[in-house]
RNA sequence: GGCGGAGUAGCUCAGCUGGUUAGAGCAGCGGAAUCAUAAUCCGCGUGUCGGGGGUUCAAGUCCCUCCUCCGCUACCA
C-alpha cells in the first residue's frame, strides 16, 4: 500500500479553565474544515487538537475547589472532548498535555536545546502578582509604598526566582531570515508584518521555568523547577506527531504543514516557537496562520457583559452544520467575525434550506414521482455544458484553499448552486415532460448529478448533512470524495424516498 | 509616539500591478412560474467610493494632508 502524502494540521491547545466558548468552536470547525478538505483532495491527513492543563490558574482553580489539579484537567478537558464530537470534528487525536507521553516530548525537547547551549541558569526578579500571573516593572505599578497593585489592581509582591532562561535573543537574525525566504510562515499577512516589526525591535532572553508553583512538566535535573507553559503548550505539536520516540511517525509527519491559532497568540507561535526549534535542530512548520475572533453582534463576548454563548448549546438550536456553515462562510478566515440570531437563521435558511436543500428537493421528488425512483438516463447531455460553471468549480475550490480561502470557497460553491437552481426553472421539467418526456428525464439527471457534485464539494464544511445528500443518492462510501467528481451517476440507480436534509428555520410564534 | 490595516449601495463586503456607464450577496420593490422545505427564477441601485488637495489623457485604484476606527509596538512626566 502507498502512503498518501501525509498533512499533519493541528489547533491551538484550548486552556481549559472554563468551559468551552463560541470562539473555541470556531477555531477547531475552521481547523476541520480544512483538514477534511485535504483528506477529500486525497492527503492523509493527522488532525491534532487538545487541551493545555498546567499552570498557576489551574492549580489554583483545582484548590479554590478542594480537588487535585488533574482531577480537575480530566473533568475540563471532558468538556472540550465533548465539544469535538458534538461539532463532528475529524480531529485523529485529542492531546492532554497531562499525558506522559507530552512530559517526555517536552522534556526531550528541553534536552535538546541545552545540548546547544541555549539555556542557562538565571535570576527572576520583580514585582509579582500571584493574580496576573505577571511580573511588572516598577513603572507600571500604581500605588505607594505597601499599596502598590499591578496596573490591574492587583496586590503585588517583590519576588525573587531562580529560572531558566532560554537564549532568544540569539535567534532575531534567524528568525527574520526565515519570515523573509518563506513569506507564507506567517498568515494572514497583515500578522506577519506585525511578527517582522516585533522581531526587528530585538529579542529578549525568556524566562522559561518556574518555581512558584509545581503543576507542569519538571524541568530536567532540575528539582523544583516546572517549565513554563509556553514550553510546554507549545510542544503539544511535537508530541501528537509522535516525538521523539515513534520515529518513524514523526519523521512522516514532522514539520507540521499548518497551525491554526488565534491572532492573540501569534508571536507564541511565529517567534517563540520557530526559534525552541531552531535551537533543538528541528525542523519548522510550514504556515502559522492566526484567525480573527467572533463577535457577538459586534460585541467582544466577556463574562460580565453575559453574551457568551455555549456553543453546545448553539448547535442543538440551529443543528451542527447549520452552524459550521455559517461560521465557514460568514466570517473572512483571518478576520474578525460576527454573529447574530439573525445573521445564522438568514445565512442558514437561504443557502442552506432555500439554496442547496431545496434543489436536491425539487429534482428528487420528481425523479421519485415521475421515474419510479430510479436516476432516468441523461442522453446525450453533459452537465458541464448545461450547468458551465460545474466545468471549474474544482479547480477554483483547490485554489481557494490552498490559500485558506473557506468563505471565499463556499461563496464559490454556492454559485454553482445558484447556476443550478437556475438551470432547473429555465429547463421547467415539470412542463417539459408534457411535451417531451425524455427530455424532462434528462434535465432531472443532470440536476441529481448536479447534486451529487455538490455534495462532495461541501463536505469538508458540512460533512454530515452532505453524506445525507449522497446517501439520498444512493453513493457508497468510496465515492464521496474529490476523485469522484466526474464519475458520473449511474441511470437506473435506485434511490430511496426523497427527504429534506436541511430544515429551514421558523421563528417560533410570539 | 512609531509601524501597519481599514473607512465603497440600508446591511455584510469584492474591487489585482490606475483605463469602457463602480460590482456581489442579503434586505426591499415589481414580475414570472408552481417541480420543491411559500422554497425557485427574472428585472430594478443617480452610491459625493471618509473630507480636502495633487499627479495623470484617465484615480475607488498613485502622492500629500486631515478626520474616524482597529491591530501591533514603544514610551512619557
Amino acid at each position: 500500500m502507498t502512503t498518501a502524502d501525509p498533512y499533519y494540521i493541528t489547533t491551538a491547545i484550548s486552556y481549559p479553565n472554563g468551559r468551552p466558548h463560541i470562539g473555541h468552536a470556531y477555531e477547531v470547525i475552521a481547523t476541520d474544515a480544512i483538514a477534511r478538505y485535504q483528506r477529500l483532495a486525497g492527503r492523509e491527513v493527522f488532525f491534532l487538537t487538545g487541551t493545555d492543563e498546567h499552570g498557576l490558574k489551574m492549580a489554583q482553580a483545582a484548590r479554590g475547589r478542594d480537588i487535585e489539579p488533574r482531577a480537575l484537567a480530566d473533568e475540563m478537558s471532558g468538556y472540550f472532548q465533548e465539544m469535538t464530537r458534538v461539532l463532528n470534528i475529524s480531529n485523529d487525536r485529542f492531546i492532554r498535555t497531562t499525558e506522559p507521553s507530552h512530559y517526555a516530548a517536552s522534556q526531550a525537547l528541553w534536552r535538546a536545546m541545552q545540548a546547544n547551549g541555549d539555556i542557562y541558569l538565571g535570576r527572576y526578579e520583580g514585582w509579582y502578582s500571584v493574580r496576573d500571573e505577571a511580573f511588572y516593572d516598577e513603572k507600571e505599578l500604581v500605588g505607594e509604598g505597601d499599596a502598590r497593585l499591578s496596573p490591574q489592581g492587583t496586590p503585588v509582591e517583590w519576588t525573587v526566582e531562580e529560572s531558566w532562561f532560554f537564549r532568544l535573543s540569539a535567534f532575531a537574525d534567524r528568525l527574520l531570515a526565515h519570515y523573509e525566504a518563506n513569506p507564507d510562515f506567517i498568515l494572514p499577512e497583515g500578522r506577519r508584518n506585525e511578527v517582522v516589526s516585533f522581531v526587528r525591535g530585538g529579542l529578549s532572553d525568556l524566562s522559561i521555568s518556574r518555581t512558584s508553583f509545581d503543576w507542569g512538566v519538571p524541568v530536567p535535573d532540575a528539582d523544583g523547577h516546572v517549565m513554563y507553559v509556553w514550553v510546554d503548550a507549545l510542544t503539544n505539536y511535537l508530541t501528537g506527531a509522535g516525538y521523539p520516540d515513534e520515529t518513524a511517525r514523526y519523521e512522516r509527519l514532522w514539520p507540521a504543514d499548518l497551525h491554526v491559532i488565534g491572532k492573540d497568540i501569534v508571536r507564541f507561535h511565529a517567534v517563540y516557537w520557530p526559534a525552541f526549534l531552531m535551537s533543538a535542530g528541528l525542523p519548522l512548520p510550514a504556515c502559522v496562520f492566526g484567525h480573527g475572533f467572533l463577535l457577538n453582534r459586534g460585541e467582544k463576548m466577556s463574562k460580565s457583559v453575559g453574551n457568551v454563548v455555549d456553543p453546545i448549546a448553539m448547535a442543538e438550536t440551529y443543528g451542527v452544520d447549520q452552524l459550521r456553515y455559517f461560521l465557514l462562510r460568514e466570517v473572512s478566515f483571518g478576520q474578525d467575525g460576527s454573529y447574530s440570531h439573525d445573521a445564522i437563521v438568514t445565512r442558514s435558511n437561504a443557502d442552506l434550506a432555500n439554496g442547496l436543500g431545496n434543489l436536491a428537493q425539487r429534482c428528487l421528488s420528481m425523479i421519485a414521482k415521475n421515474c419510479g425512483g430510479k436516476v432516468p438516463a441523461p442522453g446525450p447531455l453533459r452537465i458541464e455544458e448545461e450547468i458551465p460553471s460545474f466545468a471549474t468549480i474544482a479547480d477554483e475550490l483547490a485554489r481557494d484553499m490552498a490559500r485558506l480561502g473557506l468563505n471565499e470557497a463556499l461563496d464559490h460553491i454556492w454559485g454553482v448552486v445558484r447556476d443550478a437552481n437556475g438551470y432547473f426553472a429555465d429547463k421547467a421539467p415539470w412542463a417539459l415532460r408534457k411535451t417531451d418526456p425524455a427530455g424532462a428525464d434528462q434535465v432531472l439527471y443532470v440536476a441529481a448529478e448536479a447534486v451529487r457534485r455538490l455534495a462532495i464539494l461541501v463536505r469538508w464544511a458540512i460533512p454530515a448533512s452532505a453524506d445525507a445528500l449522497l446517501d439520498q443518492l444512493a453513493q457508497p462510501a468510496d465515492v464521496r470524495d474529490l476523485s469522484s467528481l466526474d464519475s458520473g451517476l449511474k441511470a437506473g440507480l435506485d434511490l430511496p424516498p426523497p427527504q429534506g436534509v436541511f430544515p429551514r428555520w421558523v421563528e417560533p410564534a410570539v
